[in-house]
DNA sequence: TATATATTGCGAAAAAGTCGCAATATTATA
DNA sequence: TATAATATTGCGACTTTTTCGCAATATATA
């Protein structure tokens, strides 16, 4: 696991350094995406300024992806390191579940060269209300 | 329009207010999103701080949605102000298409079911390479 | 038009992100 | 393994973005 993260940033002409060690291994062991002031206090002894130079680079190296939720972004591994997915948020209790589909893997790809684009990268956050949430609370939340 | 956009904070208790009225103008002039700040000096009147509540009731009633572009959230106008549709960014042209897809549309709903989930509002965003920039730049930018 | 209440603008401050540069770590090479 | 060339870091200062409490004001209802 290490070693691909290793040779991804080699095979670019990076370098391994002990800052870019500290964030993958953060996003390594959270359960699932961070904000980019998560990551920064999960590693204290990276300077700030580090952790977002870091952070850049990950996403451009397509080490790292990011989504958003509200106006907050969060980033998590990418493939290799996490199998390719997409997330499902219930809006009452904030659970998060992962979804993945081929097909819709495909569409997106189809969807893309229709408007003579090549795919490369993409996002796809669904938001609602889980089963148990919606058992429990059969009238919406009001404002 | 207007109209509507009233009816809807009314309808949801809210009140009819000028720096309501100024983001909401403000948006439907946009053609594309917009991030926060770009919408605080389209509305140099209103105070910063009524410019993000006003931001986040409209995102909370629905009257706007959110994407993310880099680690930066832009927001523009949702259904029924602007037809419903999603984003094809060239990552090399920054050209930014509108995507409309009803099966998309149908795969999300189904997707959302099988995880038990009624859906309420989802992103997707495509990240790629356009046709023109493909043409002319036949060779990845280097890092 | 008066009253109750929601919302604003202000001021201040916290949080987030950026930048230049000297010091340091990393890599490649001998 | 030591050295030189270079990439990267940490620091410190700074800018930008976002949030908050509260008195003043605008809005909605009767």
């Amino acid at each position: 696991m290490h070693q691909d993260f290793e040779s991804i940033l080699k095979s670019s002409g990076q370098s391994v350094t002990k800052p870019r060690r500290a964030v993958f291994d953060a996003l390594t062991r959270a359960d699932s995406p961070l904000k980019n002031g998560e990551i920064a206090k999960l590693t204290p002894s990276i300077d700030r300024a580090s952790v977002y130079r870091t952070l850049e680079l990950f996403a451009k190296l397509g080490i790292t992806t990011t989504t958003i939720r509200g106006w907050t972004p969060f980033t998590e591994l990418a493939e290799p390191f996490k199998p390719h997915h997409h997330h499902m948020i219930c809006e009452r209790c904030g659970v998060v579940e992962e979804i993945e589909s081929d097909t819709l893997e495909d569409m997106l790809t189809i969807l893309a060269s229709r408007h003579h684009f090549t795919l490369r990268s993409h996002t796809v956050e669904l938001s609602g209300v889980c089963a148990s949430c919606s058992k429990n609370l059969p009238q919406p939340t009001s404002l």
